[in-house]
This record gives C-alpha cells, structure tokens and sequence, in this order.
RNA sequence: GCUCGGAUGGUGGAAUCGGUAGACACGAGGGACUUAAAAUCCCUUGGCUAUUGCAGCUGUGCGGGUUCAAGUCCCGCUCCGAGUACCA
C-alpha cells in the first residue's frame, strides 16, 4: 500500500473537526494542563508566510500532556497546517472570537486568501464585543480602583473618597501620591467636577496630562514599547514628544509586585533580566536642596525655593559641583534670574523642537547655566544651577545633583563648561574620564584640605571647619552610601526612596480599530456607561482615517451619544449635555484585549462573567505558554499588570497569569544568489559595466571575483557549456550578485527553466554550470519579500505533508534557537516517515503487524525511545526527540520488526510529533478510538539492562580502546584484566602505573 | 556603554553529572538494482600522515589555569547575536 501522506492527513483533519477529537472534556476530576500560544505570529511575517514553529512546539507538548492523562486546554491548538489555529478553535467551540478586532485586521488579508469566510464589515463588529465587553468591563473596574500601597492591592475608589471626607486621610498610602495636597475640609469644599478631578489623580486608569509619543503620520500615540530608536515600530515613521490628555494604566503602582513575581516562574533568565530592566527598580535617597535667595530674582526674596534630587549614590553628595535641572521641569522658571532669563527661554525653544530622534541621533552637550545657586546640604556650599537636556523629566524627580567626578554624562557636562570635577575616591584618576564604578575608598568628605595636603581656610583665615558632623573618609563606597542614607534620614535632609523606570502606559489610541471606550463625558469630565450596558460597540463610520479637524477616526460617527436616560447609543445631534452626552473617541490599544484572553478561553461562552469562578479554578492559569521574546516589556509586561488587577479583585486565582514560558526562536530567511556575468571598459576615464545574459555557477563566481581566471580560461569555460559570448567581453571580468526566489532552488541547485520563466528578461540567460548544475550562493537575512527568500509551508505541505514539516521544524534544532529556513534537509525527515510506514506495510501492500512476543533487543530499542522521548520533551529538546525515532525505526527496519505491541509504544510516542500519520497506524492495528486517548507507554528500566559494560581504557588521560566486562565486576578484576591485557602492553611500556582511576561503568584510565 | 546569550566538520546540530567529541540528519564521494531516470539499499565521509595490514598525530573561537581526565569548570581576550540606553 502506497503511502498517500496528503490524502490521510486531510482525511484526518476531517475527523478531528467532526468528532471534536481534541476537545476538553468536562471531567474536572482529571488534573488540568492549559497550553497557550502567544497570539500574534511569529516575527509579523503573517499568518501563511510565518513559520508556525511556536504553534508546532506547544501543540506537541499538549498532546503528551494529554496522553500522560491530563484535560488539556489548547485553544489556539495547530492541529495540522493548512488549518489556522482561529479556524479550529471556533470551529471546535473552544475561541470566544478572535483575539482582539486589531489582530483581525491585521491577519485579514491572510484569513481571505484561505477561505475563512467574514463579512469584514459587520460580523468584526457584531462577533468581536462579546470578547471585548471583558476587555470593557475589566477597564471600568480600573477606573474604579485606586492602588494601596499598604495593603498591596487594588481598592475601590469608594474607600478614598470615604477617607476624603473625613479626617482619616492618614494612613492612606497610596501608589501615586504619597502626600495629600489637600485637607478634608478642602475636599468637601470642592465641587463635583473638582473631586472627580482630584481622583484622577489615584484611579488606576485614569485620563493624565502627559507627555506622549504622538506620529504625526499615523496620526496615533504608541506606547513606550511601540517606539524603536525614535520611529515608530510599525511603519518607521518619525515620532515627536507631545502633552496631550490621554487614557492612562497606572502599571507604575504594580511595579514592585511585577518584580517580586518573576521570582516564582519558569521563564527563561533573559527575559526575566529584560523585565527586571524595563521596571527598572533602583533604591536610591532623595535630598533636598535649598535655591540661594537672589534679590533679583523676580519672585519675593522672601519665598524659599527648594527642590529634590533623587540620587543612588549618596555617597558622593561631598563632590557635588553644579546641578541641573529637565527643560520642562516647572522649577526653571523659578529659580531663573532675569540676567539669565532670555538665554534660558532660548534654551527651551530649542530643546523643545528636538525630537526625541535627533537627542538620541547627536548626543551634544548643551545647557544653559539659569544664575541661581543651590546649598548644598552637607558642605553648605553654593553650586551653580544648570538647565540640559540630558536631564529627563520623567525620571525621578527630574533634577539632578551633578557629581562630574563619578558619573560620565556629568563629566562630559562639566568638561564642556569648563566646571569644578572634585574626586572622592582615593587614587582614581579623573584626568580623562570620569571614575563610575562603585569601588574603592572614600576621601575628601569633608574636604578639609587642599590637594596638596595644607588645610583650607575659612573667611577669616583659620583651617575650615567641617559643615555638618558626617565623615566619610576610609569608607568604602557601598558603606559610604548607607551612612549617608542614614544621616539624611536623621537629619530630615530627605528621605530612601525607590525609584522604577516602569511608566504608565498609555492607553488610547486614535484608531478605529481597537475596543472603543464605554465612556462618556459631562462637563469634560469622564463618567463610565453602566456596567449592564456592556459592550459598547464600534459606531458605523464613512472613514477610517482621522477626521479633518484632528480628531480620532470615531469622530467620523453620527451615531456616538450616550443616552444616560434610555441607556443606549444614540445620535451626536440629540447632545444636550443634560442626559445625552458625547461618548469617548479614542480607542484601546492592541495589548488591552490580549492582556486577559487566557482567561477568557476558561470559560468562552459565559455571557454573565470574565470567567466563571469554577472553571476558573479548575485551570487557574496558563502552564505553558509559547511565544517570542519581542513581547518581553510589552504583552507580557502589560498581561501580567493586567491579571494581578483582576487578581486583587478576586477574579482571577493565580497573581501570575502564565507559569512556564517558552520562547521559540524565529525562522530567518535563507536567501540565494545567481551570478550574472558582466565586463566593462573604460570610456574617457569611467568604468562602464557591458552586462550579459550569461550566469556563472558559484564557484565560478568566486574564482571571478578572486581574479582566478584569464580571458583564454574562461572562453574555454564558455565553448564547454555552448555558451555565446563574444570574444572582447572574456577580458575585464566581473559578476553581480542577484537575489533570486528561493522557491525555485533546491539544495542550492537552480531550476534552469524555472529561473528563465521567472522573469521575461531572464528568458535568453545562459549558464556556465559546475558539475552540469547551476549552483547558487546563499546568505541568512530576514525573510522579506524583496530578498525573494518568504518560504510558504504550504508548498512543503502539499509536497511532503504537515507531518514531515512539523517534525522537520523541530528537527531543525532547539525550538528557543533562532535558525534560518532551510529546506536542504526535509529528504531525511520525509524518508524517515516513509520508513516507518515501512515497518507496516510492505511494498505489495501486506499488513505486517503480528501479534508476537517483542524480542529482547526489540524491547530494548522501544523502551531506549520510551526514554529519551519522555526526557526531551519535559525540557523541550525535540530536535534531539527526532532524531531518537529516527535511530528506533532504524533500529527496528534493521531487526525486522512487525511485533504489534512494539509498535503500538512507538505510535503512541510519535503522535504529538506527527499527529496524522500515527491516527491512520493506529487505526490499522485495530483501535477504534483515537490514538490521542491512549496511554503514553511505562519506562521499564529492566529492558534497558546489560549483562556487559563497555569500559573505554585510557592512558594518561588518552582513550585507546575500549573492553567488555560484566556488570557486577569488581575493580580488582578491572585492574588487573587491564593491566595484562594485550593491547595494553604497548601503551604501559614496561613502566609502572602511578594510579589506576576507573569509573563506575564509564572509563578507566591509566596514569603512567 | 551596560545586561544577557552564543562560538563544535562542507551544512543543521548531538554530547543531560567533567569520562571514547562529532549522535541524528543534510550534502558530497563510491557502489548495488535499472536500458535509463526516479525511488530504494549498502559503504566512506573532521583534518593531517600512513594505507597490504596495524596505526599515529591533531582537533570544539584565541591565550592561560585547575584535574588522572576539559567542548563542559576557573581567569583573561576576540568575534557574533539579542535586549536596553542620557534612568542620576
């Protein structure tokens, strides 16, 4: 019987979808296993062109999962290529819906070409809210949440308003805001609007006046995660730093608890390091500073200006020479003298127009001293105030104590504007470059004396006294910094405190793709649609676009009024701001609907919650989840904010949504090359190539380049292959490198006809072979449709099948490597299948199986594999996993093996490898169920047992040869077999071994 | 700059605890079957020397070290990849 790959796997695919083969089931006594794959495709090469190397890997694991007894929930399952992952699952009942609308939109394309049947227009709007009514909902409860930094936990915003209004604001110690700039009195004192602005200062979600990173030609804000080297990620276009009043996450109150989490997953360490850097936690102390009263300034003499500085290192308050301040930070205009004050403005016009691109283009120092003095705390020293751009606003305090001695932008700073630089470690040298590192031993704190050792005077002439009672001196660096922490603690000169660079995200984008908000406004003031009226839909809009006047893509709808009366949707013109209000604009962003899926898939057709609380707490959260690294400070970051909110609220169990993550690497492109052949001469001084239709083979190519060959060598090259080319072009040689469609390549070899059809021009080429084949070259670069090398699975599917392409995939080598596609090896795979087949039906179509007694060496070789498989795929190493059934199927071809039982363990372990052809074995050795609820076959180390070891036999570290002993021989006997034995003699040479080590079953060696 | 990975034949990659480096494939070379091709099967295949036979040397990016024994551990480099960046 002839193996007909394609047809069995269709046929099988068939069944699955059918029958609901790989459903859950509603046994909730079994143990739960929930595998997910990360939404997007792998590296945005679309969902057809992608390798779905992520979904092969996870599909394996949950498939072993369910053959070890587990329920297994796998929603974005690849049950065969050729059968998206979306098709399935809502074929099978397993998806709500799609992921998110923007997730839609963007695999639109790709959906159509194979069939997927949607009207675009109307069933992503009436199909999509009832995921994300929980995506909605889920915003609404952060609206009405503040983070309390006591408890560790969302609250309801109710209790902060309660404690407003009493006396009891104390103790309340909230993320954002750790002081109330307010009064209880104050508080009842304010109007409506005023309140509701106040709490925005502490809701969880909440509209913030921020600097965003607006582009222009998207007409969009993008997160901070959405912008690479100042161009946005998609597209590459220029972004610009801009105010704007905007939906905003306060992740910044999770950030602590987003980095205690990480402590208690299984993810890789790099991606928990990547992490750890994005929230970037770094414990520092904040000072105080007091500004210098200036006379001329124009603000009374009598107001005290101070400001604080955040530092890490406290240690170096002693070498303080200036400070600096952010360009947009408020203090400037204060503390500026009017001397000073049109060169400052002047300095902020500037910085202003810099885009964040062009700071990070030229990094040139520039600054601008604003005439003020600060005191420094403990030297009572007066330090010049400087303003720079190298100062960020965002961070810290946006103020800066400059230690040019100990930190490089200040040095850099200093060295332009010819500044003090005061070291303050012993023997570092500052001559040329700043000393950053936290070493050494402290000196010059307090600085007392002058650098050649005599003391510093006073006013009046006598040796300076310390200014405060600190003493640094002898200190190392790390000491130095907790005395000086401790001392400004004492001495309410500041305070410890910890800083992250974890920002808020921004949360609206002006798209009309993407959840809209279920808000609506009175008095400009944002008030949330009931929770019942849930989801608020996509309006029906002419425009996708932006509308003239700038507003956002929803501002094209008429129909966008919120009737708080009737509670619907109702149209703009009945606005009277007395019960029908405008409704938002803007719209969630990509991560707002895929940060909470995973739960989602729990329970997909629960209309009344998020997640049931039973299922809820039957599959807790995600076991494993596959995907790439690119979402490490985006999705994954965002996700897990996302389900600690809903984790405070008591929705989800688990604090952490996804336990084990795995990250497949990506597939890059392998592109290939022709060598078109070109002469050239010179005409009045310049080179002028004289192309021609002839292509040299690689090697060829090479020896060109190099110079190897003369006119007369490749004319006989050219007369060999019947090539026409005139005479006078032999001279001047030279090729040019072309990329060409990898899909008419194989294993490096041109398709001849194939190129000359590719392209007309290519129709008269000629080739100059090696061996009489055109070989190309090749190069790894990133797939990309103008490099020709976008492979499509497809063509691999219909010429090989999805089970070879699966377990090539992962036959390629470590599912976390990145690796370029490469079909050379797909033969091997393929003739591996084909000898499995082997093994059950014979050329003329006989059945082989017998129901026979497994030999020992039969049993020894499956249970090898038993082994191995079981090992590998608990720590993901399918490569090795492949390669282990290739050495079984070898081994068993080779004893001729069609025992039933021992074929019946091997298609057991091979069907989450490829699933198709082990359902259509298993099927012919007479089961009736799937192969999918078998039972993964018992280890039985007994099996495995030899009667004799093999010890290697070395000497002087060297291995000679190796020798077979019993298994329960004892040393001595090792030893002294060694010693006399023949071939041992030559390596002994007559001399007296020093030592003997010999190794349990490994090696002996011999030192002489 | 900082952080984290990585470097093994012509190629992808094995070597899980320090114990015969190169498993398993691809490619290449040779052979069998065939009128021929495809398919299939068998042999060889890190390099160098030797080859009638045995064999010897060398070899995991470079330089040191620890050890009876190092691809694996330690120290110092080089190169490549990823992330991040005026984060005070």
């Amino acid at each position: 019987m002839e193996y007909n790959f394609r047809e069995i796997e269709k046929k099988w695919h068939q069944r699955w979808v059918e029958n609901k083969t790989y459903q859950v089931t509603e046994d909730e006594s079994k143990k739960k296993y929930y595998v997910l794959n990360m939404f997007p495709y792998p590296s945005g090469a679309g969902l057809h062109v992608g390798h779905p190397l992520g979904y092969i890997a996870s599909d394996i694991y949950a498939r072993y999962k369910r053959l070890q007894g587990y329920n297994v929930l796998n929603p974005m399952g690849y049950d065969s290529y050729g059968l998206p992952a979306e098709q399935y699952a809502i074929q099978t009942g397993q998806h709500p819906a799609i992921t998110t609308v923007n997730n839609i939109n963007r695999y639109r394309e790709q959906l159509d070409k194979i069939g997927f049947s949607f009207d675009w227009n109307r069933e992503v709007r009436t199909c999509e809210p009832e995921y994300y009514h929980w995506t909605q909902w889920a915003f609404q409860k952060m609206f009405h949440s503040y983070y309390c930094n006591q408890k560790k936990q969302a609250r309801p915003i109710d209790e902060l308003t309660k404690a407003f209004s009493t006396s009891g604001t104390e103790g309340l110690d909230i993320a954002c805001s750790e002081e109330l700039s307010f009064t209880a009195d104050e508080w009842k004192a304010m109007s409506e609007k005023q309140q509701q602005e106040t709490l925005m200062n502490y809701r969880i979600a909440y509209l913030g006046e921020t600097m965003v990173n607006w582009c222009p030609q998207l007409g969009t804000v993008l997160a901070n995660d959405e912008v690479v080297d100042g161009v946005s990620e998609r597209g590459g276009y220029p972004v610009i730093q801009k105010k704007m009043r905007q939906w905003c996450l306060r992740v910044s109150a999770y950030a602590q608890r987003l980095l205690d989490g990480l402590e208690n997953i299984d993810w890789t360490d790099s991606l928990k390091e990547t992490q750890r850097n994005w929230i970037g936690r770094s414990e520092g102390t904040e000072v105080q500073f007091h500004i210098k009263k200036d006379a001329t300034r124009d603000q009374s003499d009598s107001k005290d200006i101070s400001f604080t500085i955040f530092t890490t290192r406290a240690d170096t308050m002693f070498g303080v020479t200036f400070m600096v301040l952010a360009p947009e930070s408020e203090l400037v205009s204060q503390v500026v003298t009017p001397k000073q004050k049109a060169e400052v403005e002047a300095y902020l016009e500037a910085t202003k127009k810099r885009t964040e691109r062009e700071r990070i283009a030229d990094r040139r120092v520039t600054g601008v001293f604003t005439g003020a003095y600060a005191i420094n705390p403990m030297t009572g020293e007066e330090v010049p105030v400087w303003v720079s751009d190298y100062v960020l606003a965002g961070y810290g305090t946006g103020a800066i104590m400059a230690v040019p001695a100990h930190d490089s932008r200040d040095y850099a700073f200093a060295k332009h504007f010819g500044l003090e630089i005061r070291p303050l470690i012993e023997g570092c040298d500052v001559s040329e470059e700043s000393f950053d590192a936290k070493e050494g031993i402290m000196k010059n704190s307090p600085r007392l004396t002058n650098e050649d050792g005599t003391p510093i005077l006073d006013e009046n002439g006598n040796p300076k006294k310390p200014y405060c009672n600190l003493n640094l001196n002898g200190l190392t660096v790390k000491e130095a910094i907790a005395t000086t922490k401790q001392f400004v603690k004492e001495h309410s000169l500041g305070r410890v405190k910890i800083n992250f660079r974890l920002r808020d995200a921004i949360f609206s984008r002006q798209r009309y793709w993407g959840e809209p908000f279920p808000v609506y406004y009175k008095e400009g003031m944002p008030y949330m649609i009931d929770e019942d009226c849930l989801p608020l839909e996509l309006p029906e809009v002419t425009k996708f676009l932006p509308t003239e006047t700038g507003e956002p893509p929803l501002g094209h709808a008429t129909k966008w009024a919120w009737d708080t009366v009737n509670k619907k949707v109702t149209e703009n013109s009945k606005i009277d701001n007395q019960t029908i209000f405008p409704i938002e604009l803007n719209t969630m962003p990509g991560f707002a609907g895929s940060s909470a899926y995973y739960l989602r898939y729990m329970d997909p057709h629960n209309r009344e919650e998020l997640v049931s609380e039973k299922a809820d707490h039957y599959w807790q959260n995600v076991d494993l989840y596959v995907g790439g690294t690119e979402h490490a400070t985006g999705h994954l970051i965002y996700s897990r904010f996302w389900n600690k909110f809903l984790f405070d609220l008591g929705v989800s169990v688990k604090e952490e949504p996804f336990q084990k993550l795995v990250n497949q690497g990506m597939i890059q492109g392998r592109s290939n090359f022709v060598y078109r052949y070109y002469s050239w001469k010179t005409i009045n001084g310049t080179k002028e190539v004289i192309p021609t239709n002839l292509f040299v083979s690689k090697s060829i190519a090479d020896g060109i380049s190099k110079g190897k060959y003369n006119a007369e060598q490749l004319g006989a090259l050219c007369r060999e292959s019947q090539a026409n080319l005139s005479e006078e072009l032999f001279a001047n040689q030279g090729v040019n490198e072309i990329h060409v469609d990898v899909n008419i390549v194989t294993n490096d070899v041109l398709d001849i006809e194939a190129f000359k059809n590719w392209r007309p021009e290519y129709n008269q080429a000629e080739f100059l072979l090696e061996d009489g084949k055109y070989i190309c070259g090749w190069a790894v670069e990133k797939m990309s449709k103008s490099m020709y090398n976008v492979v499509n699975p497809d063509m691999i599917v219909e010429k090989y099948g999805a089970d070879t392409l699966r377990m090539y995939e992962m036959f390629l080598g470590p599912v976390e490597q990145s690796k370029p596609w490469d079909t050379n090896g797909i033969d091997g795979v393929h003739r591996f299948i084909k000898k499995l087949w082997g093994l059950f039906y014979s050329r003329t179509g006989e059945f082989l199986p017998k129901e026979e007694e497994a030999t020992k060496e039969e049993l020894k070789a499956i249970h090898k594999l038993i082994k191995k498989v079981g090992e590998d795929i608990e720590n993901f190493s399918y490569n090795t996993s492949v390669s282990a059934f290739m050495i079984c199927v070898n081994e068993l071809t080779q004893l001729k093996c069609n025992k039933k039982t021992v074929l019946e363990n091997l298609i057991i372990l091979l069907a989450p490898f490829a699933p198709h052809i082990s359902e259509e074995l298993w099927e012919a050795l007479g089961h009736n169920t799937s192969v999918c609820d078998a039972k993964w076959p018992v280890f039985n180390e007994a099996y495995l047992k030899e009667d004799t070891v093999k010890y290697t036999v070395s000497f002087n570290g060297k291995a000679r040869f190796t020798l077979d002993f019993p298994a329960d021989v004892d040393n001595a006997t090792i030893e002294s077999t060694v010693m006399n034995h023949e071939a041992s003699q030559k390596y002994i040479d007559g001399r007296t071994p020093k030592k003997v080590i010999i190794v349990p079953k490994k090696i002996v060696n011999i030192v002489l």
